[in-house]
DNA sequence: AAAGGTACTATGTATGGCCAAGTACTAAGT
DNA sequence: ACTTAGTACTTGGCCATACATAGTACCTTT
C-alpha cells in the first residue's frame, strides 16, 4: 500500500468517465485523447486507452470508423452512440455525488 | 460494463482515502466509520471496512487499541500513526489534482 | 443454557489500470 | 529496393481493490 497505488486506484472509473466526455464533443482518436488527458495532467498510457476504448465499443457505448491519415497508418475515430450519452449523463451524477461526499468527509472538523 | 460497475470502479481509492481523515478527527471504531461513510451517502458494507482497515495497519498508518465496550465485545478504536498523516496529505493534494482535473475535461466546451 | 446482537475475520470473485511485447502500416533515408 | 523510424492499434498477463458470503468470538438478555 503505497501511494503510487493508491493514485493508480483512484483513477479507476474517473477515467472512463473522462475519455467519454473527450468524445462526447467531436470525432477525436486515441491519440487526440491521450494529448487532452495529458494536458489536464491525466497520465495515461496506450495500454490503458485502448482496452478501454475496446470495452466502450463491445458495451456500445461509441462507435468509430475508419478515417485514413496522410502521415501514417489510418485511425480509428470514435463517437458517442445514444446509448452513451445516456451513460455519460448517468456518470455525471455520479461524480458530482461522490465529490459531494467527499467533500463532506473531508471538510469536516475535529470533534470537540 | 453497466453504471453499477462503473460507480464501483469510481469509489475505489477514494475510500482509503475518506477512512484515513474520518480517523485522523479522533479515535473511532469499524461503526463509528460505517455510519459517518452512510451519513455521506458513501455506502460500504463490513466486507470492505474491515479488510481495509487491516491493510492500513499493516502497511502502518494506523493502529489500534482494544476498548472494552458495557454492550457487546470489546471494539478496536483506530488513530493515526506519524507515517498515516503523512500519507493522508499526499492523498490530500493527488485527490485535489484529480478532482481539478476532471473538471478541466468535463466542463471544456464542444470545439467550435 | 439458549437466543440474539455486536464486532471482527477469512475466502473467493470480478474489474480495471498498467506493463510489455508485438503487429501493421506509412514515410523518409541510403 | 531495402532499411529505419514513427504512428496506430492489439494482446496477454499481473496486481490491487471492492464486494458477497460465510464464519468466529464475545457479550447481554431471558
Amino acid at each position: 500500500m503505497n501511494l503510487e497505488n493508491t493514485q493508480v486506484q483512484m483513477r479507476k472509473g474517473i477515467l472512463e468517465y473522462c475519455i467519454l466526455h473527450i468524445i462526447s464533443r467531436g470525432e477525436v482518436y486515441a491519440s487526440d485523447m491521450l494529448e487532452e488527458l495529458t494536458t489536464a495532467k491525466i497520465m495515461v498510457v496506450e495500454g490503458t486507452l485502448y482496452p478501454l476504448l475496446t470495452r466502450l465499443r463491445k458495451s456500445g457505448l461509441v462507435e468509430y470508423k475508419w478515417v485514413e491519415s496522410n502521415s501514417g497508418p489510418p485511425r480509428k475515430y470514435y463517437t458517442l452512440t445514444d446509448k452513451g450519452n445516456g451513460f455519460l449523463g448517468s456518470l455525471d451524477s455520479t461524480w458530482k455525488d461522490l465529490v459531494k461526499s467527499t467533500k463532506l468527509i473531508t471538510s469536516k472538523k475535529v470533534k470537540s
